[in-house]
DNA sequence: CCCGGAATTC
DNA sequence: GAATTCCGGG
């Protein structure tokens, strides 16, 4: 290992070693290639990458990275967008893991071995194999979304929980939502005005705790798991990345436009999303969170999303609120369109479980990391005691345990689309035995392992949160009908209830 | 190709 | 925790 260590510093002059990154590549991708949408510096915080300053392991994530390919345009012929949203296809593996290799001064990467990394996100609900279709994967971008804000999530549970129709939209007063006062607390780094690079960005040296996390700015898809576009923006035609901004994602929430291109209608002023999602200032959309998420509650109570624009934000009111949502890629999340904007209608589009995901457009913070979130939270125990094979063996399995924390979103998904895919991945997972136990065992019901399913009635307590405790609202029952995407997921879910049922 | 277990590393 | 590396199996 050493000697591979050496080789690779020497031969990619990779400063791998003790806590900093590998700088190597650095030029690779995080310097702009791509001008128009890179910046340096705004694309992930460099905390991001620095494993010191964070927690945990923090190196940039393999699919933090995917995405970066997916961003840029000059790798579109190795990496790109393609299908459904959220799907990718790497047309050229080798060069893909060259690549990433090259990232984490691994010399040695190839496909084979990246593609094993891949899969470790199955269970994470990160990615899902679109099946059938060579080297095409699959993101959950709620999963995504959940995974990048855990603090996000934590603070306004009732945001996520909400989409997800977990928790039926209804906030308790425990999860109430946060006010902008709480997330400035919790953000105290947020820019005033303007706009920083970076909404959380933790300074050089003192990264509070609670300061890294949230990066609205990068994340493009985030919504997603509203299908904001249709296509991938490779389908989409020449999609016109909005050339004045570095936005990580390419998606600039203050881009006026952000969503006009193309498919991502812009939100009738009255839907649910108009303030949240496409708020003005980041500032401001920060702020209204709370509305925003509360708004995704029951239509009926418009409260919540009236004031969220009316009292709230000044920011849209007049004008137009520069979105915070999705970039005309596949990244770009879907938000709208279809599910909340017009309230059943639409949606046509084809919608996964991917809903929920509402969120903002965010930076990637890395993940599991910071520890609070939802899935860093309860990580914690699992954890703590390193199995031994042989209870790994017995299908006690760590990862699962994360992702049922995290597991809001959609199975559906999961099991690959449209692909019939027989299997949940329950199934295949090793013993079911194992896995099954972790069902029963967890958050009393919601399965954690496939949440979505089993879990669907069942209010449920977010597991994702339990170890928030507090935090976590005990859910109401779910109001069937939270937005028209919901329930095109809730019939996916169900389908894959009785799937489960049947085993 | 793809999958997932196991061991190991960082 | 998140890979990386091996690897047997489909």
């Amino acid at each position: 290992m050493r000697a591979q260590r050496k080789n690779c510093e020497a031969t990619w002059e990779c400063r791998c070693s003790g806590g900093m990154d590998c700088n190597c590549v650095s030029d690779l991708l995080l310097t702009p290639p791509v001008p128009t949408l890179w910046t340096p510096g705004i694309a992930f915080p460099d905390w991001a990458y620095k494993p010191e300053s964070s927690p945990g392991s923090r190196q940039i994530q393999l699919w933090h990275f995917i995405l970066e390919l997916l961003q840029k345009e000059e790798y579109q012929g190795v990496i790109a967008w393609q299908g459904d949203y959220g799907e990718f296809v790497i047309k050229d593996p080798d060069e893909v893991a060259r690549l990433w290799g090259i990232r984490k001064c691994k010399p040695h990467m190839n496909y084979d071995k990246l593609s094993r990394a891949l899969r470790y996100y199955y269970n994470k609900r990160i990615l899902h194999k679109t099946k059938g279709k060579r080297f095409t994967y699959k993101f959950n971008f709620s999963k995504v979304v959940l995974v990048n804000y855990p603090l996000l999530d934590m603070a306004s549970s009732p945001f996520l929980l909400a989409q997800n129709h977990f928790n039926g939209g209804a906030a308790t007063p425990d999860c109430s939502p946060v006010t902008p006062e709480a997330l400035q607390s919790l953000f105290p780094r947020l820019p005033e005005s303007g706009r920083g690079p970076s909404l959380f960005e933790r300074s050089a040296g003192a990264p509070g705790p609670d300061g890294d996390k949230l990066r609205l700015d990068t994340f493009p898809f985030l919504g997603s798991g509203a299908p904001c576009y249709s296509k991938p923006p490779s389908l989409l035609g020449p999609y016109p990345r909005n050339p004045s901004f570095d936005y990580p994602w390419g998606f600039n929430p203050y881009l006026p436009g952000a969503f006009s291109l193309n498919n991502c209608p812009k939100l009738p002023p009255g839907s649910l999303y108009s303030s949240h999602f496409y708020p003005n200032p980041l500032q401001s959309s920060l702020s209204q969170l709370s509305h925003p998420f509360s708004s995704l509650l029951p239509p009926g109570d418009t409260t919540g999303a009236d004031r969220g624009q009316t009292g709230g934000t000044n920011g849209s009111a007049g004008g137009q609120p520069p979105r915070l949502c999705i970039p005309p890629y596949p990244g770009s999340l879907p938000l709208g369109r279809t599910e909340l904007g017009n309230g059943g209608t639409g949606v046509g589009d084809r919608e996964r479980g991917e809903i929920n995901a509402g969120v903002i457009g965010g930076g990637l913070s890395l993940g599991l990391g910071l520890g609070l979130g939802l899935g860093g939270v309860s990580m914690g125990s699992g954890g703590g005691g390193r199995q031994s094979p042989s209870e790994r063996r017995k299908g006690v399995k760590q990862d699962p345990e994360s992702d049922s924390e995290l597991e809001i979103t959609d199975l559906s998904d999961c099991s690959s689309e449209n692909e019939n895919e027989p299997d949940f991945s329950l199934g295949k997972e090793s013993g079911l035995g194992g896995r099954s136990h972790l069902l029963e065992a967890k958050s009393g019901g919601l399965g954690g392992v496939l949440p979505p399913l089993s879990s669907l009635p069942p209010p449920v307590s977010p597991h994702p949160l339990k170890s928030l405790g507090p935090l976590t609202p005990p859910p109401s029952s779910l109001p069937p009908s939270l937005s028209p995407s919901l329930t095109t997921v809730d019939r996916h879910r169900e389908t894959e209830t009785l799937k489960l049922a049947h085993s």
